[in-house]
DNA sequence: TATGAATGAGTCTTCATTCAT
DNA sequence: TATGAATGAAGACTCATTCAT
């Protein structure tokens, strides 16, 4: 159970997340966040030493949340199903929680981010390496650097749910079905054509 | 008496972008700018009116770039040939100009930006947009909303040069043509498989 | 958690015009005003938006003092006498309150002042029209034009104040009474010469 | 006959003087200045070594100005007539030069006034003052303390300019009379009543 | 703990002054 | 001599952080 505290603590990690959404880190203040969240402002001091402690914290839980930890057993699925559903689900995240997706961008460019946060690596990705991995192996797709694969996925990802917040474009259930297509498409291999 | 120096206007509006790229929205200085073009920081206010009117300048700028001005005529050549150009000179361009993607993506989340820009549209969309159109009335590329094919071509574009300058990815003329035909096999249609 | 303090708000208030009188309008600084108030330069911004607001909101308030309400019930006396006082009331409070006079001087001048104060008449001169008027229709004072009257008292006794604060001038109580009956001579009637 | 420089001079000293009048002495900027006197900002610094001097120059020349040097010879008139003249030479002065009371009264509240200029008389008041004693001597003029009478004097005619700046008092000839006859009253000894 | 008034270091911006032409 | 672009010191203002309650 959450105690009064942990409460507190997760009103001013949302704050900080969707009020970067809202206004950019740039536009980020301390003031406008402890409002978000509802506190005053110098109760934010109470739970992290000072501004830049506050957004590497929240940084740093955002790049290790386990994206896939939802997902369940999935390994005696034919390794095309699984490729489907960690996209699914990652498609799925991004949809939800694009305003993450926003924080991370823009705090990562910012002044801010401590030299141990710089070097942080996504966790959620080495799953779907070894899922692409294993698929390479069995000639299902193309022998490319994973990089560039994820590359593929994952910037075409972040742009259509940028695209969806601006409301040019809706992520129902077809388009997401067809973009997944159109990613298979560009990494499996295509037979005698 | 000194002339009103234009190159004094390059030389801010490069250091802008630049300086952007490298400390983040959040950590653009009016003194750092100046710095970085070598002048005063008075100097700036000669020529914009405030940091604000900077900002929105140098973005109106970089919308209106016109990325294809350089490519010639195309239109002669088959349709799958200029849609590689096109993608082509637009990866060139971003991996050469990352920097103002970068600018363009902190910027436009900002507080600074002004209502006029905010609506602004890119450009150089309109001419890929075009030639997208063709191929998929020639039955070569799949009929997809004009939003997603671009999401596909610049999300992965873009993340790319990102993993670029992260220098974990290099972007041989082997990797361009590798990740050209990714995008490709995403939007053709594939025959008789 | 510390109370907003409205003592803060005089001395802001107290600096802003005793400062005024000491530097004049030109050298008004906001950290000046804050050392005289002896309180941060940052804390001036909690109570009010800008120099600009600060100044004029001051400058509202002295125009609107109603510098006769010490005066008490004084209908009842001979007219001479009531004017006396109204002249004895000012005179005690331009002495005691030059550097009010001062700042509006200053004030109503500079290109801070906001265009409804800039039309903002003075509160307690009316007090003393009603009171010209009534003597006037007695036949005691000459039938001129209030703004000549009141140019007499006012010009003469801003000026005198002026003298004081040079020391070159003493205001005891026989300069005020001579003063006063000098305006008294410039403004009855005078009788079978 | 005026060289082009001496143009110049005076071309600085006069939109000096009537920008005082229009923006204050707070709103008083070099460039403003310049622009007035139809010149380049830097030109100024050709005549005058810096702000302080330039302001300081005017104000002493301003000071030292003979207003009743186009008075003419007047000893052999009654000394009512004096008087008269003295008052009226002064009265078209203020009326005419506001402008020259409005800037030196800023500036000399202003931190910019040199020591030297702070002790400065104002040389016209010496003449008045002489014609006074002899008055008092002649048991025509109250035996008052010359400050006292100057201010009445002076006092109203300031606040009178104003008024008739602000287009809330015409000072035409009646007007003009009739202010005099209230000082006179003022100053007079008046007989048998 | 929690508050938000108060602080003052650090920005933005202005404007007197300099200087290349 | 005259110009006005360029400079940078100084002043206005913001906002992270502290602290009295």
């Amino acid at each position: 159970m959450r105690t009064k505290d942990e409460n507190k603590l997760f009103a001013i990690f949302d704050a900080t997340v969707s009020l970067t959404a809202k206004v950019g880190i740039a536009g980020l203040k301390m003031s406008l966040i402890a409002k978000e969240a509802d506190i005053a402002a110098g109760t934010i001091y109470l739970y992290y030493k000072n501004k830049q402690d506050l957004l590497n914290a929240v940084y740093a839980n955002l790049k290790s949340e386990g994206i896939f930890s939802v997902i369940g057993r999935i390994e005696h699925l034919p390794i095309q199903v699984q490729l489907f559903r960690l996209w699914e689900v990652a498609f799925e995240y991004h949809v939800a929680n694009n305003n993450k997706s926003i924080f991370i961008e823009q705090f990562e460019l910012s002044p801010m981010i401590s030299p141990e946060n710089k070097i942080l690596e996504e966790d959620s990705i080495s799953y779907l390496q070894k899922t692409l991995e294993e698929a390479k192996k069995k000639g299902i797709v193309k022998p490319i650097d994973n990089h560039i694969i994820i590359s593929l996925i994952l910037g075409f990802m972040k742009h259509l749910v940028v695209q969806a917040t601006k409301d040019v474009l809706d992520t129902n259930e077809e388009v997401k079905l067809l973009c997944y297509s159109m990613c298979w498409d560009a990494i499996r291999i295509i037979n005698n054509e």
